[in-house]
Order: C-alpha cells, then structure tokens, then sequence
DNA sequence: CGCGACGTTGATTTGCCTCAACGATTGTGG
DNA sequence: CCACAATCGTTGAGGCAAATCAACGTCGCG
C-alpha cells in the first residue's frame, strides 16, 4: 500500500505512535499524475512537498534562451517541490513535471505546520530531509563548478544507476548542465574508449 | 556582546525562555581565529557547527587541478560547517579558512544533538536555518549551469553588495567558478561599458 | 630591501554551443 | 491500422566563452 511504504520511510529517521501514524496520514492526499502532466507550473506558488510512491518526477527551470536545466528526479521514495516557493509561498521559478505515470502523496504547507504544532517529531524529520538534499546540491555544485561534463556524466551513472536506465538522454544531459548534441557526441565517445 | 548577537539571531526564528537560553549558551564555546588561519582541514572530520559574529570565513575545496572553489562565504550572522562531514561524521573534502581576523561561537555535534533532545524548539530553528541554506545552493546550481561567468559576476554583485569589498578579486572568482585572469578581464570589461 | 602574493594583459587553445540536416522512433488522429 | 507529424538521437561545420600559459607591474610584508 502506498501509505505503508512511505511510513517505512519515515520510520528510518523517527518513530511515531500508531496514533501519530494515523494523524499523519490523516493530512495527506493521494493523487495520480499522467507521464508528461504537470504537478506545478513556473510562476505558481508551490503549495505541497509530494512524496513519490510510484514513477518519476523531474523538477525543473527555463532559463531566458529558453533551454530547461534538471534541478531533480524523483524517483519512488523521493520528496520533491520547490523548497523556495514552497517556504516563502512567493510564485517560484521551477516546474514538475512527471517522466512516467506517477502516484504521490502530498502534503500541503498548512498541514505541514499544523503537523509541526501537533506532532513536532516531524520537524526532525524533514530537518534531516533538507539537510540531506542540501548536502546533495552542494555536492552538485562543486561538481558543475569543477569538473568537466564527461566527469559529470560518470558520476551520475555512479550515483544513479537504476535511475539511468529510465531516463531519455535529453533528460541526463539538461540535468549535467549540455547540450543533447554535446552529450551524444560525449556518450558515443566514451563508448568507443571501451 | 557576542552571544546577545547570536540570541537576537536566533529570536526571529524561535523564542526562548530565560532558562533555555542560558542552556543554549553554555553549549557553546568562543573562539578567535586569525586571518589565513584555519577552522577545518580537507580530510578532517567537521565536529562543530560555527557561527560567525565578528570577521569573515570561506568554506572551499580543492579539485584535481589544485583550482580552489568557494562554497560560501560566512561573515558576521551567518553560519558554516561542512554539511557532508558534520552530519555523516566522516572525513569531508572542506576547508574553512578565516579571510579575516574572526571570532566565532561554536556549537559541538553533541552538544547540537542534547540541545535537541533538551529544547526540541532547536530543530526548528536548524530545520529553517537549513532550508535557507539549500534554496540558496539551489539557485546557485541553476546559475552555474545558464548563466555565463559575466552575469553570475552581477548577480553576486546585487546579492552581496556589503560583502564584496571585503574579498579580493581571486576569491569572488573562485566563487563565481572562473578563473582570476578571466574574472580580470570581465570586470574591465564591465567598467569599460559604464 | 627583496620576496611572494595579487592583479593585469596578451596569445593561443579547447570544451562546449549553435545551427542545420538527417534517420529512427513514438504517438496520434482519421 | 495506417499515414503523417512530432519528438528524439546522431553527426558535421563553424563559432565563441572561458581556460591555459606566460610575462610583467604593483603592493604589502618579513
């Protein structure tokens, strides 16, 4: 069940009472996102963070040339929304969009603080949500900001691999930060090499 | 004083009681760090988390090349730790260097963790703190990947007007991920067109 | 005073982008 | 179920932003 395996996800960082559980559950919604539909728009304010329990979602920007950059995939088990409109409430700047028929269950930001009120173990957890994601985009900027897009790339397979597999080519490159043209150039490349 | 800074810091976030401020207070420890002096060494386990309340700190790693990349800049009210080490307790690719004559307050991991247990109104106030930390990475990130170096150069510029005439030119290059010949140029460049 | 860090400038190279053309695959409406 | 369009990946030619390497002036500091 869907609920179960978010649960068994929380209860690696905190352990909740069966009645915490329930109130818990009491506040999120279930929803379905067709492949190619819209879970937020540019320019909307975000009022959820989603959890994935089935697909792909990707988060991610347009930039004035009009080429869109990958800020994330989330996959089963992922959180996702945009933390800047999502804290500040203000219209943000990302969009997300799922990249396979997707099941989630989302929590919206009046909740969230209701929950915090309520049962303020939670605050823990997404306290160790956020850091962790925060530790990731650091990583990532080091990366971008160090290395060239070939190293990027293999790093992404090593730190993806399950991910790779379900995901178009054009997705990995704006997720890297190329072009699809450099990026097929630079797979047929490191292909030949082996 | 320097710990009333830090309070009235923390105020905006969470109240405290008299008692529990007193607690938080004697969880840290004061410390003075000289310029080029340094709080963090590549390889080191990061064991506390710092707040800055006089001077200036950069938290920065070293790639393959020997190229140096800022990860922050932490001047007065603001915190820095190496996110990977601290929370993983395991040896991080960090350092935290003083680019000016510093004094901090420091927050131990352990003491971090009974402050928690003690006054669960702390994990909030990370919780936020964190937050912060991670739209800011998140916008860097969406940066470093559409932007070119010149417009990077100006955003930096509006978001931190007060902080650049405190850094030399090498370091706002390492930070804005160019290298200090071709942040020279841009910047005549720039003057040139004004 | 002299040395080392810093910033500047120029010449050359390179990693990646742009634009354009072309099959192959996918999807969609008739 | 087919036909056509749209999307995707590939390849090539040419261009540009930024790196590299090297030389030089300046300044702060031991």
């Amino acid at each position: 069940m869907n609920s179960e395996f978010l649960l068994l996800n929380i209860s690696r960082y905190i352990s909740l009472e069966p009645k915490e559980q329930e109130f818990f559950l009491s506040m999120l919604q279930f929803r379905k996102i067709r492949k190619r539909g819209f879970l937020l728009q540019e320019g909307e304010i975000c009022t959820t963070s989603t959890f994935i329990t089935k697909g792909c979602l990707r988060g991610f920007t347009i930039d004035t040339n009009g080429s869109e950059h990958i800020l994330s995939f989330a996959p089963e088990g992922w959180w996702i929304a945009d933390m800047y409109s999502y804290i500040t409430q203000q219209p943000g700047t990302q969009s997300i969009e799922a990249i396979e028929n997707t099941e989630v269950l989302q929590l919206s930001k009046t909740n969230q603080d209701t929950l915090f009120e309520t049962v303020p173990k939670f605050e823990r957890f997404f306290r160790i949500i956020v850091e962790k994601s925060l530790v990731s985009h650091q990583q990532r900027l080091i990366e971008s900001l160090s290395m060239p897009a070939e190293e990027r790339y293999e790093t992404f397979l090593k730190r993806y691999p399950m991910l790779v597999e379900r995901l178009s080519q054009k997705y990995i490159a704006a997720y890297i930060g190329v072009t699809p043209e450099f990026f097929s150039k630079m797979r047929t490349s490191v292909l030949r090499r082996k």
